[in-house]
RNA sequence: GGUACCUUGGCCGAGUGGUUAGGCACCGGUCUGCAAAACCGUAGACAGCAGUUCGAAUCUGCUAGGUACCUCCA
């Protein structure tokens, strides 16, 4: 491996090469889903940009540990007045306790995951789970003297902090700028400027969810978690720090300000952005009503889309982006992925029957280095695929008999797929689990008769079995010397 | 209003100071009983204007259009 990773860091705005701090070790610890709802698109991006990056660290040698929370204690609804969190909202609109909605959601999330072929991380810690960890947290800022007690809530004076650190840094934001614009509007609330963040919040009469606390019966703040968990278990420095671009203002500058507040120092090397999957041209999101559920993207239960999309599909639709462009929906570009991918697919199946002859008339000796190229370049996917699109070419040729491979270059050919589409790229086939071998052998033998009814000339025959096959779904393909099918 | 970013051929989507990205669609051809698939080939692009340069889609400036964040959000 002589490619040096390179990732792109927020906070420097830069491409750096990757430097783990404790080779081989890797932490990673990446924003995960707030469950109170089926994961749509938009959160398929993130665990799709992160398994790659976790399964390319991994083939890369690292040992990654990789964290990916849970949110389940939830963020408060608009206004921190009424004092309820979605969770919480959900669970009383629904007549169920928090967790009973954490746990379904959970549930879900975690099936969408599994068949997008994202890898489960190392470690998927609830905020639920870590309160005594956060109130700690909160301690260890107010023992530092950057949080004030107001009221049984605990805020991040953030005025304080921009003094000595730099309140801003990965989004660019000017904390003057903020001071000075919203000094008017506060006032009357709790906090002492409203660029301050809750740490800790004193629960309202109706929120459900809440714990004990030394300032109060309550939950905590919005941002703690992250900064909480991951350096339980990453430790005070880490390496990568992963998310939606949505999070990077507030979310992550506020956990950067609590981290460096608390300990002093920086946690995280490299920050890390996905940017956000449109439709039509626009953020898809939850709180704009515009988004469509991966079980509706695998059904195709929604008014929006004309077909079904199988979870192989929307996989490879956004790898064939680079995860830090705008990756934009429509129903046209799915069907492309999908024909795309099945190609590529069908390269790959092809490339297990060739047959190795004694020497190669394709070019094949470049593909590695070149995949590992692109991946090293920002994990540049689309640049791999199509590396490979390039690589089924060549298949297909030796495959048609027009060319022909050596058994060396066939191995390392087959190698080199089955590691990048494979285990890199997290492609798999998706093959119909109930298909079973009698069904198998009654459709060969229905094309077997057909081969007969061809050798006779008889296409009326032929034709009928082919095109009843075809009406229910199957594609049929003649070869040289015989036939493939699939469903 | 502040901040950041984007604008590539019919569609999606890489890339970058000088050479074909790739996929899907289209067109022509080969193959086939026909088809499908596959292969070969053609065509088509860098929002506009000005500048830097031997040379810019790639750098700079301006203009137009668009998006995100500034409230929870992947």
């Amino acid at each position: 491996m002589e490619n040096k990773l390179f990732i792109y860091n927020t906070l420097t705005r830069k491409k750096e090469e990757f430097k783990p701090l404790h080779a081989p070790h890797v932490g990673m610890y990446v924003c995960g889903p707030t469950v109170y709802g089926d994961a749509h698109l938009g959160h398929a991006r993130p665990a799709i940009t992160f398994d790659i990056l976790f399964r390319y660290l991994t083939h890369l040698g690292y040992k990654v540990r990789y964290v990916r929370n849970i949110t389940d204690v939830g963020h408060l609804e608009h206004d921190s007045d009424d004092g309820e969190d979605k969770i919480a909202k959900k669970a009383r609109l629904e007549k169920l306790e928090p967790m009973e909605v954490v746990q379904y959601y959970t549930l879900r999330y975690h099936k969408a995951m599994e068949k997008l072929n994202v890898l489960p991380p190392s470690i998927e810690p609830h905020a639920s789970g870590h309160i005594i960890e956060q109130i700690e947290f909160v301690k260890k800022i107010l023992d530092a003297g950057y949080a004030y007690e107001s009221e049984g809530s605990v805020y991040f004076d953030v005025e304080k902090y921009n003094k000595e650190y730099h309140y801003g840094k990965l989004s660019g934001r000017n904390i003057d700028e903020l001071l000075e614009t919203t000094r008017e509007l506060d006032g009357q609330t709790e906090k002492r400027r409203s660029v301050d963040f809750a740490l800790w919040k004193k629960a309202a009469p109706e929120h459900i969810m809440h714990w004990s606390s030394p300032w109060s019966e309550g939950f905590p703040g919005w941002h703690l978690e992250c900064s909480a968990m991951g350096t339980k278990y990453l430790g005070e420095k880490f390496d990568i720090h992963g998310g939606g671009m949505d999070l990077m203002f507030p979310h992550h500058e506020c956990e950067i300000a609590q981290s460096c507040a608390a300990l002093g120092h920086d946690t995280v090397n490299y920050w890390m952005h996905n940017n956000m999957v449109t439709i039509n041209g626009q953020k898809m999101g939850k709180s704009l009503g515009n988004f469509i559920t991966l079980d509706e993207f695998f059904t195709g239960s929604h008014e929006l889309l004309t077909q079904s999309y199988s979870p192989m599909t929307i996989r490879f639709f956004i790898l064939q982006a680079h995860y830090r462009s705008t990756v934009d929906f429509s129903n046209e570009a799915l069907i492309a992925s999908e024909k795309g991918l099945a190609r590529l697919m069908e390269a790959y199946e092809r490339l297990q029957k060739i047959q190795a002859n004694t020497t190669s008339t394709v070019e094949i000796n470049d593909l590695r280095n070149k995949c590992e190229i692109a991946m090293c370049d920002d994990l540049n996917t689309p640049i791999v695929i199509s590396h490979l699109f390039d690589a089924s070419k060549a298949i297909n040729t030796v495959h048609d008999g027009k060319g022909t491979l050596s058994a060396a270059d066939l191995a390392e050919l087959k190698e080199v797929f089955r590691l990048f589409i494979e285990d890199i790229l997290g492609l798999r086939t998706e093959v119909e689990s109930t298909s079973n071998d009698a069904y198998k052998k009654a459709i060969d033998l229905l094309l077997n008769i057909r081969m007969q009814a061809k050798q006779n000339k008889d296409w009326a025959t032929s034709d009928k079995i082919r095109n009843e096959l075809t009406a229910l779904g199957f594609t049929i393909k003649d070869t040289k010397d015989g036939f493939e099918w699939s469903l």
